[in-house]
DNA sequence: CTGAAAGCGCTTACAG
DNA sequence: CTGAAAGCGCTTACAG
């Protein structure tokens, strides 16, 4: 691979010059010396080299983004922003799954700072993990002292995210939806107990409640894991309860996704007998049958926003942070409860029955 | 950010016996010396810079997963294994979402070649398009000249993929289990014609209903893309044309997806009056309603080999070509036709006139 | 077992 | 407008 050197000696210049001209540089240079030297990289198929650059300036073009799981749709459309985002400036992106593991994290980012990747955006929430978020502050900080920039597009641990999402305002929306079709007895499937995001979640289903002046029940709140299985072990426990409800309210799709599933095993029908919320709108969520009535979070829009951040930090500028609208999507999953003048459980004893 | 140099200092030794201790070298180095080394390291919390490292090496820890979307669960996984087999080893993955767009593929190469990335594991089928292979095809051996590995993970231009799965024999172990359910009159979703993988599925098609000696019906075979979409035009186009199916056998999951919920749209019951399968297995293929059958393809397992291959072709092996099983998964999509004896169109008249 | 020195490919004061 | 030279942080013959 032909370096600058050989560049210079075929445009007959010197490297300095040849330098100039190839990395866009501000610094004049005659026309004819340019034209020389540019022919001369067409001809030699010159890239020039990211290492030796980056070695002078102790920062290469690379961002990284830490998500839970690059597998979840959420991260994977996040990334895909950021990513769109920063191959348009001419940076590559780094993605590295943590499944929220101290020591997988930990791991990255030491790779990261031995790369002198210019920038880290954090996808995911924090985990009130006082041990971890210790650990995590230091290497932070020895990132951001080499200049390094570091934006979060979720609530963690350190404060407020820089381009983030206003998370209780988005369920408290969707609560008020379903409100305004008649339920009052609406569950909620929060998510783990130490994510922030999912305690924002839980903060705005409590403040969708409170407006509609419905008492809040801890008897129909479930915690479970993140995901799909989550979703069916929280209506499992939620039948098991015997408490009565009309809607399932998740604190994200794959929660709502595993609750669809669940109650189509056991036969009780959505929207007919139990309406079903997500938040998030994954790609997925309009594939479901019914489809799945959520909030869409601009996910795409903030992982480009995430770059853009860190690019302004990267010039020295100090960004204001940026919190995106979210907007609920009413699809198929939700309807009016069936009885309206009384909510009941649905077959609440048969299904747990089958259960 | 400490050097190599303040180590050697602090230690109290040359930067030549500094490297040797902190880069494991074989080089023989006295234990106490060693000692010291290390202490200094672990006090001035030195890490290695990987870009001096690099331009020595002339090539830096990290692999490129090219993908055609990031955002397409499929490619998410392979990325996945890939992530996981690759930070195992201490290197560290760059994503590139190519949207099958030759500006865009040449854009990344030419900054992955400038990163001096060490392998480039290409997880998605290469499209027939002579004018974008012969470029990629430039890009590429340039960077194998420069000593980079390159993995294909499924059918190019340039010849069989390293590490792959058979697409064609899946597809026609599919069609057998639904042959071996009573249907006959088996549709089959395509996938883009110029995409060397779809034709190879098209091929297991064939080859699986030769098998059972049913004649090819061209008529019931649809090319669309390869996302939702098609499906759920793939499902127009097949009731629009008035030949009669039982079945639809689709090329991957995503067009199952759009063909299921085409089908629950058009009140078409699944599988009571059509069966779907779909292709793949991708983690929410068990999550839709009716749960999807179809085609387990090990993709995360895809990708960590992916890795582990390039890592032996950098160590200078030749490791030999692998193919991955498949697996049939027959969940709630398929079921015997409506009618074994008459299988006819399902509704075929109304369906249309709904569409 | 240890160290002095060259060199990987760039960029950037500095001098002209 | 052009160029000679130093230096970014490492590793590796080479000499001892």
């Amino acid at each position: 691979m032909a370096s600058i050197t050989e560049v210079a000696r075929l445009a007959g210049v010197s490297t300095a010059t040849a330098s100039r001209v190839v990395s866009a540089s501000a610094y004049p240079v005659s026309a004819a010396t340019r034209a020389r030297v540019l022919e001369a990289a067409r001809t030699l198929d010159y890239v020039p080299n990211a290492l030796a650059r980056g070695l002078l300036k102790s920062r290469v073009p690379v961002v990284a983004v830490i998500v839970h799981d690059i597998t979840d749709p959420y991260f994977a459309e996040v990334v895909r922003g950021v990513e769109d985002a920063a191959s348009a400036a001419g940076y590559l992106v780094i993605t590295c799954s943590s499944e929220r593991n101290a020591e997988r994290e930990r791991s990255y980012i030491r790779l990261l700072r031995s790369m002198r990747a210019a920038a880290v955006v954090f996808a995911g929430s924090g985990l009130d993990d006082p041990a971890l978020n210790e650990e995590m502050d230091r290497h932070l900080a020895a990132m951001q002292a080499d200049g390094a920039a570091v934006v979060h597009l979720s609530p963690y641990a350190g404060g407020s995210p820089e381009v983030s999402v206003d998370n209780a305002a988005g369920i408290a929306a969707m609560v008020a939806e379903l409100v305004a079709l008649g339920h009052r007895r609406i569950a909620f499937l929060a998510g783990p107990r130490s994510l922030f995001v999912a305690r924002e979640r839980l903060a705005g289903y409590r403040r969708g409640l409170e407006a509609a002046g419905i008492p809040f029940d801890e008897a129909i709140v479930v915690r479970t894991s993140f995901d799909a299985d989550g979703g069916a072990l929280g209506v499992d426990t939620l039948l098991a309860s015997g408490a009565p409800f009309t809607a399932v309210c998740c604190a994200n799709d794959l929660l709502a996704f595993g609750a669809l599933q669940r109650l189509a095993a056991l036969g009780i029908a959505v929207p007919g007998a139990v309406s079903v919320a997500g938040f998030d709108d994954i790609p997925t969520a309009a594939l479901t049958a019914p489809s799945l009535s959520t909030v869409r979070l601009p996910l795409r829009e903030m992982g480009r926003r995430g770059f853009r951040h860190a690019d302004r930090l990267l010039a020295g500028d100090v960004p204001a942070a940026e919190i995106m609208p979210t907007q609920v999507m009413l699809r198929g999953s939700t309807a009016a409860p069936p009885a309206a003048d009384a909510p009941r459980a649905p077959h609440a004893a048969d299904a747990a029955g089958v259960a």
